[in-house]
DNA sequence: TTAAGTGCAAACCTTTTGCTGCCCC
DNA sequence: GGGGCAGCAAAAGGTTTGCACTTAA
């Protein structure tokens, strides 16, 4: 299952940074990937606080830090400007109503095609690109 | 000149919503014009820190604020996560090297183009876009 | 065994806010 | 003259860090 390749990817890049795998790391990577979608630090914070195995808020930041650094997971800003976070391997762009805050995510080819056609115009080598139009969604459109 | 347009359309939006104009909001909206590129609440702090006519931080901060409110600024995230902003008629997307925090500015029309056909595909009106595609500009590629 | 990790609380940094005297309209 | 201002310092919010104890390897 993709999440378990997921999980041993983080293991991978624990082993070869000399860290350890303790079962916090392995539960908060295990709760985004069952979350999917959009999280905050907060979102994960409470979950444990919940539930008998709570793990501290600095636990989850490091965490967080670590799995972005490998690579699992990016953040971007929501409407609230708060920072959210996802797992990478479902990367797509981003409309954000400003009303609601709803989040559509998307993905369109044409758009990543041209993408790579302007690095390569600025000789540029592209790692990660983040994508966000903020407007407003046809619901509240259609409200006022 | 464009930036007496600008200062003007400051001026209106202050006094549309009841605000006074200030020397110091003047001041404010004159440096970030004569700076032009990209620019930290923090850059202005300094620069008048260092004339006579010094202005507070919460001042600057306030007046920021109030200049995105207008439309004017936009804000983005830097290569160390630090916010930054840039006024908006000099618009355009954002090529920003991990490596040295270059930031190269471009536009494209068929970048444009696209984004408009995503919106209208799922029908979200579009108030204001950002692009950034974070990865190794040329000159870091080459040192290696 | 022991290097690294966790939790806690304190520290940090950036940004906002309450208040007082001040200035623009 | 009076309602918004600027400056200050305190507070707030989010994130990081030092330390003492614990745990994975």
């Amino acid at each position: 299952m993709k999440n378990q390749r997921i999980i041993n990817i983080f293991k991978t890049y624990l082993a070869h940074t000399g860290k350890k795998i303790t079962w916090e790391r392995e539960e908060i990577l295990t709760l985004l990937l069952e979350k999917q979608g959009h999280f905050k630090v907060e979102d994960i914070v409470k979950i444990t606080e919940s539930s008998k195995n709570r793990i501290s808020r600095a636990t989850v930041y490091r965490t967080f830090n670590m799995l972005e650094s490998a690579g699992i997971i990016s953040h971007f800003y929501d409407h609230n400007h708060e920072k959210s976070y996802e797992i990478n391997h479902e990367h797509h762009d981003h409309l954000i109503c400003a009303k609601c805050g709803k989040i559509i995510d998307f993905t369109n080819e044409d758009q990543e095609k041209i993408q790579k056609q302007i690095c390569s115009q600025y000789h540029f080598f592209p790692i990660f690109h983040s994508l966000h139009i903020y407007g407003i969604c046809q619901n509240c459109l259609t409200k006022d």
